[in-house]
Parts: structure tokens; C-alpha cells; sequence
DNA sequence: TCTGGGGTCCTAGGACCC
DNA sequence: TCTGGGGTCCTAGGACCC
């Protein structure tokens, strides 16, 4: 038996909303003489990454994640210029705040992007091409900065619509138009395929979405793992069924920092995860959480790099004991190493396994002093130097009081200010 | 001369339990 | 003596995203 009465589809109501080339466009939005003009943010032309370029950069193969160094080769007018990182953030918030004029039902998904559930908001500023125009407008005249938007039926082909929108457009895809639309594109535009997938995927002949939506499921799940191969191919053929999630915290929080070359040498390893573990756990501590597994990252020369990890009975907060775990975590795989001591380029520390941990019950109070290792703090002696930093750093900011940070190689490490941005809630 | 820092999720093997 | 099957947790590595 046939269904005659066509099932009601729903329109384009998820909308994809992106800010073009974030950081470049702020800085050329401050600065009149930088616009027109290839940019990159951060790096230099000997040291450092490019964390964003502007489009004019990009037109001559600039992207961010690109060394200093080659940026300048592929574009010998291109100009380095510092970030106002505090101003990245105050706009892309200025710009979150435009969103949610339009609907409640927005998730941020980074600091300049977001998706909107609009399907309630339809009766008060009309159909979704009009919201997103309207969005787009506000945007540009309000906060000053080009914004793409895809609209579609689902996020994945919301998020695809953007892409295709940019710089400075809007893309919407009507349900009866998505094969169509899809198609053609290559499968790099997909949500989860990076340069792995599409290396597989054309040693196959799989090139295009379309290619990808003629391939059975089963061959993907073969070539991709069964996870990536089964969303790939649902994603291929429009089944997402992924909501707008408003908030979402973090289910991890970390730290890490490039050194350079360095000789891992027993005081540069602890300095430096003294910093890093003063940095995490002053996070875990404001949001009042703590976690049980720390893993320990150590990169080599020629960007190999390996893991340690750790589960613990119960989930930590403090410094001085992150510190210490890390510490030999990071001995435990430095040690794992044969032939002669490598130099290290990076040292990272993460905390997962979360746990809401409240200020009364913070830190084993009465957490008697480790007999191997007489003489350090105990338990309650912890908590109390911990809450004493947090205070003071409340009061007269983050330099007032703590762990000097470790001077690194030149170009090496970012601004606390450019950590921030990439932070997740917590 | 292979380059930042914040994350998420998946896989595979092993330990351990029932 | 050596055998099944399912489930959970842990560890290490890796792909991917912004």
C-alpha cells in the first residue's frame, strides 16, 4: 500500500551562521589601512603559526595552522599583525547577543561560530531566508563584521550551505533541492572527513558527495572504521538527526605548551607542567569540578608524540597534586623511550573523567601527608594554599600571586588572552 | 626547519566481573 | 583441563574540528 498524503517536511529551519576569517576581519575592522590587504594573525616570518589570514591572504594559499615562514613564501606582501585578542572576544560575544534576538535556541559551537533553531521564531520575523538576512544584516551593521549563513533542514547541511556561502553570503537549501545541492561537492566539505578520509576516499574513486552517497554503507564502515563510515554515510544521504543543544560542558580540560627543541631535563619538565597544571586546575577549581584521569602528553622532534595516562581512586583539583601526577606520567614516557634521550617539543596535560567536586567536600581535608614523600604538603595544607591563590588572583588578577611561567623558545607559545578564546565551558 | 592550543570522539587490546 | 559470552573500565593512539 502506497502513502498518498506526502509526509509535511519541514523547512530550512537551522540555521548555520559563521564569521569570515574571524580573527583577520576584526583586525582589519580596527585598523582601516589593513582592509583590502592580504593579513595573518599571529606568526611572523620566522616563528610561530598563522592562527588566521584574511581573504586577501588566502587567495594566495594562506591559512591559518601555516608557519610564519611559508605564509611569507606563498605571499611576500603579506603583513603579520598582533591580535587584540580581547576584542575577539567582545565582538563574537556582541555577536552571539545579535543571535539571540532571533531565538533562545542557539548553540555556539566556537567563538565565531553557532547554529540556530529558528522553527519558533518564524512567526515573529518570517520565513528562515528572512531571519538569515536579517541576521546578517544586523550583524554587519551593528558589530561591523562579515557573517555567512547556510539554512537548511538539518545542522550538516546547514553547516555545508555556509561554507559554500562564503565570504559574506547566504545559501539556503530548500528540501526538495538537497541531493541536488549536495551532489556535486567534494567530500572534504563533509562534517568528519579530514585529510586521512579523503585520501582513502579517492584511492577509491570516491571524490564527490554524491560518490559518497553511491558507495553502500558497509564499504564505507570497511574503509573509514564503523563509526565514521556509518555517519558518513548517513550525513551523505541527509539523515542527521543531531539537535540544537543550548549548553553543553566540557568533558574534559586541558593544557599544553610548545617549547621548542628542549633536552627534557628535571627542571624544565616540572616548571613547565607546574604552569600547565596551575592553569588547568584553576579552572576546575572556578567551576567547582575535579577530575580522575590525567593523561600526559609529550611531543618529540618531527611532531611524533605519545601519551600517558592515569585513573585515580578520586578526582583531584589541586595543583601541587596534578603537578605531581603529571610530572610522573611525563618521566614514566619520556623513560619508555629507547636509544639515546630525545629532545621534546611539547609537553600537555589533560584532566577528563569530571566529577562536580563543592568547596566543602574540595580536596580531601583530611587527607593525611604521603609517606613517601615526607615533608609535602598534606591534604588539608593543599586546599588551603589552592583557595589562598585562587582569592588572591580574584582580587588583584592572575600575575598577583603564583608559578612564574616557563620563558620559552622565541615564537614559541601564545598570550594567556589567545588561550582563553579556544576554552570551552567548563 | 614540520607548526598553536583548545577540544571531541573512535578503536583496539587487556583486565576483570558475572 | 579448558571452555562461552557479555559487559564495563582503563590505556594508548589517532583522526578530526575550530
Amino acid at each position: 500500500m502506497r502513502v498518498t498524503q506526502k509526509q509535511p517536511r519541514a523547512g530550512p529551519t537551522i540555521l548555520h551562521a559563521d564569521l569570515d576569517a574571524f580573527y583577520a576581519s576584526v583586525e582589519q575592522l580596527l585598523d582601516p589601512a589593513l582592509r583590502g590587504r592580504p593579513i595573518a594573525v599571529g606568526g611572523s616570518a620566522d616563528g610561530g603559526v598563522v592562527l588566521a589570514a584574511s581573504y586577501e591572504a588566502k587567495a594566495f594559499g594562506v591559512h591559518g595552522g601555516m608557519p610564519g615562514w611559508r605564509a611569507r613564501r606563498l605571499c611576500p606582501a603579506i603583513r603579520f599583525v598582533g591580535g587584540h585578542f580581547r576584542e575577539y572576544q567582545r565582538l563574537a560575544d556582541d555577536v552571539m547577543t545579535v543571535l539571540h534576538d532571533f531565538t533562545p535556541a542557539v548553540e555556539r559551537i566556537s567563538i565565531d561560530e553557532a547554529f540556530l533553531d529558528v522553527s519558533g521564531a518564524t512567526h515573529l520575523f518570517g520565513p528562515p531566508t528572512a531571519i538569515a538576512q536579517a541576521l546578517r544584516q544586523r550583524v554587519r551593521t551593528e558589530v561591523g563584521l562579515p557573517i555567512s549563513v547556510g539554512a537548511a533542514r538539518t545542522k550538516h547541511l546547514a553547516k555545508v550551505a555556509s561554507q559554500v556561502a562564503k565570504p559574506d553570503g547566504l545559501v539556503v537549501v530548500e528540501p526538495d533541492d538537497e541531493h541536488e545541492f549536495l551532489a556535486p561537492l567534494p567530500v572534504a566539505l563533509m562534517w568528519g572527513v579530514g585529510p586521512v578520509a579523503q585520501q582513502r576516499l579517492a584511492e577509491r574513486g570516491i571524490r564527490t558527495i554524491g560518490d559518497l552517497a553511491a558507495t553502500p554503507s558497509s564499504a564505507l564502515e570497511r574503509l573509514l572504521g564503523d563509526a565514521v563510515g556509518a555517519k558518513l554515510s548517513a550525513l551523505a544521504h541527509n539523515e542527521d538527526p543531531r539537535r540544537i543543544v543550548t549548553s553543553a560542558r566540557a568533558r574534559s580540560v586541558g593544557a599544553q605548551s610548545a617549547l621548542g627543541r628542549r633536552m627534557p631535563e628535571a627542571e624544565l619538565v616540572r616548571r613547565v607542567l607546574t604552569h600547565l597544571a596551575d592553569r588547568v586546575a584553576t579552572r576546575l577549581r572556578a567551576k567547582e569540578r575535579a577530575g580522575r584521569t590525567i593523561t600526559v602528553r609529550v611531543r618529540y622532534t618531527g611532531m611524533r608524540a605519545v601519551t600517558r595516562s592515569t585513573t585515580l581512586g578520586a578526582a583531584i583539583s589541586s595543583t601541587l597534586s596534578l603537578t605531581e601526577v603529571a610530572e610522573r606520567l611525563a618521566w614514566q614516557a619520556i623513560g619508555d623511550e629507547t636509544g639515546p634521550t630525545p629532545e621534546i617539543t611539547l609537553l600537555g596535560i589533560s584532566v577528563s573523567n569530571l566529577e562536580h567536586q563543592g568547596v566543602v567536600q574540595l580536596e580531601l581535608p583530611f587527607q593525611p601527608e604521603d609517606p613517601h614523600r615526607p615533608g609535602s604538603p598534606t591534604g588539608s595544607a593543599r586546599w588551603v594554599v589552592d583557595r589562598t591563590v585562587d582569592a588572591v588572583r580574584e582580587k588583584f588578577g592572575r600575575h598577583a600571586v603564583g608559578y612564574a611561567p616557563v620563558e620559552l623558545a622565541r615564537g614559541a607559545g601564545v598570550p594567556d588572552e589567545f588561550r582563553e578564546l579556544a576554552e570551552h565551558d567548563l
